[in-house]
This record gives C-alpha cells, sequence and structure tokens, in this order.
DNA sequence: CGGGCATGTTACCGATCGGTAACACGCAAG
DNA sequence: CTTGCGTGTTACCGATCGGTAACATGCCCG
C-alpha cells in the first residue's frame, strides 16, 4: 500500500510534491487538481505539502518560479553556445521552442494556461509570469539590437508575436506544421533584415 | 433588493442569464465563479438557471456556442461586403480583429481561456470550440486559395498563427502595438504574395 | 374569473475543497 | 538512551460548489 517501498525516493518531499504538482498541473490544470491528490501523487500527504508550502497558491508560484527559471537558464545557456552571434541565438532559440511543441500538443501553453486559470489580479504566480514575460521580452529585443534590426523594439514584438503565436495554435493546428511555420518565420524575419541593410549600406556606397 | 425593478427587463430569463455568464466567464474565468453568482447576476436564482440549461457544463457550451455564432457571421459580414475580392477579405479580417483587442485586453482570449479551463477531453464546449477553430482554418484557408496563394495551406496557417499569436500578446506586450503589427504583417503577407505571383507572369511571360 | 405555466424563494443534499490539530513513527546526532 | 526533528496518519473544520425538492407567486390567456 505505501508509496514508499518503490523507486524514485532518496528525493526529498518537498521536491517530489514539485514534480507531481507540475505533473498534475499540466494535464489537468492548476483549479483541477486539488493539494490532496498532489500529495498523494507525489507519495506523501496534505501534511507535509502544507510544512512546505505555505498554501496551495505559494505551491503554484513556487511551481510557476522553477518553470520561468528553466526558461531563462534556456536563453543563457544559448547566448553561452553563440556568444557575438544574436543571429544564430534567436535561430536556435526557435528550433529549441519548435521541438518543445511535443511536450504541450494536449493542452498547449503551461504558462497562457496558468494565467487563463488565475483571473485574480494580484495572484502571486501572476506577478511571477508578468515579470518573466517582461524580461523575456526585454532579452529578445536586446538580441535583436544586437543583430542590427533597425527597430528591435518592432522586431523583438514579431518575434514574441510568433512564439506565442506557435504555442497558442499547437493544439489546432498540429504541432509539426506549427515548428516548421515558426522556424520559416524566424528565418524569413532574419533574412529580410539581412537584405534590409545590405541595401542601405549599398545605398550608403553609391551615394559617395 | 429585488433586482427586478431596474430597467434591462422584458429580457426573458435565459438570454439575461448568458448575458451574465459571458461577463462573469470573462472576467473571472469559467471555474472561478458559480452558477448562483451567474443567476444573482442576471436577476434571477439558481432554480431559474436549471430550468433553462441542463447543467453548468451545459450552460457553458451553450455561452461558448453563442460567441461562435457571432464570430463566424463575422466572416459571413466580410465576406458579403468584399465579394469576390478575398484580398480585402482578409484585410478587413485582421482590422476587426485589432479593433477587439481593447476588450480582451486584461484576460486574453476567451476561447483559449476557456479550453485552458477546461482539461477534461470529453467537454461538451471543447467539441464546439475544436470544430469551430477547424471551420475558422477551413474558411481561412479558402479565402486564401480564392486570393491566389500559391500554397493556401501554409497561408492559412501563418494567417491563423498571426491571429493567435496577437490574441496571445495582447496581455503581454499591449494591444495597441499588437494590433498594429497584426495588421502590418497580414498586409506583408498579401504584398509578399502579389510580388510572387508578379515575379511568376513575368518569368513565363519573358519565357515565350 | 379561473386555470396553467413560467418564474421566484427557501431550504436542503452530498461532494469536494483548502487548511488545521493532534498524535504516532522513525531516525540521526548528542 | 534520549532528545528532537522531519515525516506519516487520521480526523476534522468551515466554506463552497453543483444540483434538487417543494412550495409560493405572478401573469397571460381562455
Amino acid at each position: 500500500m505505501c508509496a514508499g517501498s518503490t523507486g524514485e525516493f532518496r528525493i526529498p518531499p518537498r521536491q517530489r510534491i514539485l514534480e507531481a504538482a507540475d505533473d498534475l498541473f499540466r494535464r489537468v490544470g492548476i483549479r483541477g487538481v486539488g493539494v490532496e491528490a498532489i500529495a498523494e501523487a507525489a507519495g506523501t500527504n496534505k501534511m507535509t505539502l502544507y510544512r512546505h508550502f505555505a498554501s496551495k497558491d505559494e505551491l503554484i508560484a513556487e511551481w510557476v518560479r522553477g518553470i520561468v527559471e528553466k526558461k531563462e537558464a534556456e536563453w543563457d545557456e544559448i547566448a553561452a553556445k553563440h556568444p557575438n552571434d544574436p543571429e544564430a541565438q534567436l535561430v536556435e532559440w526557435s528550433r529549441r521552442v519548435a521541438r518543445k511543441f511535443a511536450e504541450m500538443e494536449e493542452r498547449g501553453s503551461t504558462l497562457g494556461n496558468a494565467l487563463a486559470e488565475l483571473p485574480e489580479a494580484d495572484h502571486p504566480a501572476r506577478r511571477v509570469i508578468d515579470e518573466h514575460r517582461a524580461r523575456e521580452h526585454a532579452r529578445i529585443k536586446r538580441v535583436c539590437t544586437e543583430a542590427g534590426f533597425p527597430e528591435p523594439d518592432l522586431a523583438a514584438d514579431q518575434f514574441y508575436m510568433l512564439l506565442e503565436g506557435a504555442k497558442a495554435c499547437v493544439t489546432c493546428i498540429g504541432l509539426k506544421r506549427v515548428g516548421e511555420h515558426l522556424m520559416k518565420s524566424v528565418d524569413a524575419l532574419i533574412a529580410a533584415r539581412r537584405r534590409e541593410n545590405a541595401a542601405v549600406t549599398i545605398r550608403a556606397a553609391s551615394r559617395r
């Protein structure tokens, strides 16, 4: 009966709870699962859960924090892999996002769904997501500036809309085509920027 | 005390309930409001609500039906306004979507949020949304075919991703910029198609 | 006038939920 | 050994939820 005899143990309960919450929140939604079910799925019980998290809302916020930390760490990884090559960073980022679509085929964007389930404007998890999005958008804008986009603000918006649009369409268009279109669109935006910059250079050169 | 003395009456309760549900579902989410609060907001009570809707899930489905009917009627309207001019239809559609962003600044896409709150795969409202999306995608594809896009399937996906991406980004980028980018992107896709078709025509002409 | 039908009102049910109290167990360190 | 801490277990609380029963009211139509 006791789930403790199975493997996966030696892991402290706090982490197991977060992993169970991650699985359940994605599959049935934040409001679709109770704390008891989360604790049980983690091989522990409600009381232990409440010894590690002040409330369900705090557990949600902590779960969201883990997700955005992973996403932002990935950006660091990409930047470290292609130093001084912002275009390659944008391309690799689109590839990684496209590859990750398989995980969310059924339920769409995890953070987007979380926001939809948390209408209260002052929910702790909302702040985490909002601040993350602001940081991500600023980061893309910085990369666009480095890549020489004449209007990095506009370019960043376009990339961000592509990203979110792709995520939102996975459930209705199909992950394979969406991933391809995302990658193609990113490539097209970069190619267009190159052509434009080249044209400007040519015009400037022919003027002297 | 009784809300019945105020105006807005003579309207049958079923419609009032649907209107109240529309307001509350958008503001606090489907799972964020109970049937009692909906009935009260409609100036009636729970019992009357259950005389018109078999269950809360059926009320949700009916609410979604109303939304998709409005959206599809708008497509008919657009088609009637620009007969035999598919490009103008796409442009006007992007304008209307952009204009409607103001309504959803706070909470994002209504149908997207609804899907996020309904994880059960067999929920009646899910089917309504899924079928609507399939019809809308097919419709865009048809318009793209009529507009002479060489790959209407791909073009339809792109338009659809633009639409959903814009909706998903309203909450994090701002409705004004998102609307402008959506319209600009649609225009750009159409302009690119024109250039390409023209180039094909020229190549074909110079070949003979 | 009278009957019938839609609506309003109240009370209630069982289930589930987030959260807490009290206590028992195990285990590692002093 | 014993002290103490993290964990497991059980039972419980109040609130809320979706949904129903039974009865009272009002209003339209014949």
